[in-house]
DNA sequence: ATTATGACTGTCTGTACTGACTGACATTTT
DNA sequence: AAAATGTCAGTCAGTACAGACAGTCATAAT
């Protein structure tokens, strides 16, 4: 249905994998069920990534998204709490949408495969110091109330990690509250707690 | 170390398979491990509960937290904002602290064991009702600004849900910020933003 | 235009291993 | 004596991965 035919095989067998791995753990798929799924045969699936770690790994490889946060954040900021808060939360939950196959990944694998941890979810740690040092300036400006900074980033960011998770999966957990509707109640919340 | 040998070999069982499932994942753990590492002999797991998937569901069934929680909330409330938020969110990192390795199963699982997820993610569901029931109530009472409850709930419940999660697995995510730091400020965030 | 070449893919077969699970019998614990 | 456990051997299915060989198709050489 929506699976073009115009990658390459490199790619499908990639696409495949995060599908399924995502779906049901590493272990729980095997390099037959990959191959079929992408529409080749699990032959090629050896003859591109020689193994089936490889093929994972290959996976994360072609695999940010920090980066764009952190650029996005950086370039669209216009220094107005209320403003800012939602950009970067609506932001957030756009790219972790985009990759939310490839973060059930490393949320799964994390005990099996060591390293992965720290190319997804501590990633978050670099997010956090731009926000930190975000608030730290809006503080100085005197647009903030003078508590910890740090802290106040951390519950913003934790708010906004837990919406993501909770409907990673099933994801009409809550299907009376609409994401848009859930971003804007929560920022403004942030927006009246923080401003003097 | 900490393996008390007072435990029936069932509970050794179930104690170890909860342990290393949680670890490594369904898939990633042999019943010969599991059974090793209880101190007991791979017949004796089997002789106990026939199949690697029972002893799965059996370590489900003595599985709860949820009612706890609700008694505590229900309970202990003396309807003050901040105390009651403080309160909420101490008794909510308590239980889910105590009862981490099986959530953590229930995460990492839901894709191969359908149903795990309505016993344990879908629970909040219950959460976020009492406390939206409390903010309407506060709200009734003039102690709460008039907006949406039920958006307020789930964006307190997400925080919390968001920092339980960001220190479950590596539980040193962010060392610089203490749990009880964490609550504290952000019941402070809420209590500044709800209170009229 | 024909042929040759090389990159890519499929199929079939096979190997070495692991893992869930069973049965028979001996041993320990209570 | 009875109940729980260990040992050992074994079955059966799955699984990662390798080798041999053949087909397709584009491009390059003739």
């Amino acid at each position: 249905m929506n699976k073009s035919k115009n990658l390459s095989s490199h790619d499908k067998l990639l696409l495949a994998a995060i599908e399924l791995i995502a779906e049901k753990g590493y272990n729980g798929v095997s390099t037959m069920e990959i191959a079929t799924t992408a529409g080749l045969s699990e032959k090629t699936l050896f003859r591109h990534f020689g193994s089936k770690q490889n093929l994972l790994e290959s996976a994360f490889d072609r695999f940010h998204y920090i980066e764009e946060m952190k650029k996005l954040f950086n370039e669209k900021l216009v220094w107005d709490l209320q403003a800012d808060l939602l950009m970067i939360s609506r932001t957030y939950h756009e790219i972790m949408n985009r990759n939310r196959k490839m973060i059930q990944i490393s949320i799964k694998e994390e005990g099996n495969m060591p390293g992965f941890r720290e190319r997804t979810q501590k990633q978050p740690q670099q997010l956090m110091e731009i926000l930190t040092d975000y608030f730290t300036v809006m503080c100085e400006k005197g647009k903030l109330i003078r508590t910890n900074p740090e802290v106040q980033a951390l519950s913003f960011m934790m708010m906004n990690f837990g919406a993501f998770m909770n409907d990673l999966e099933s994801n009409a957990n809550f299907p009376t509250v609409p994401l848009e509707e859930f971003i804007m109640e929560s920022v403004q919340i942030f927006t009246r707690a923080l401003t003097p």
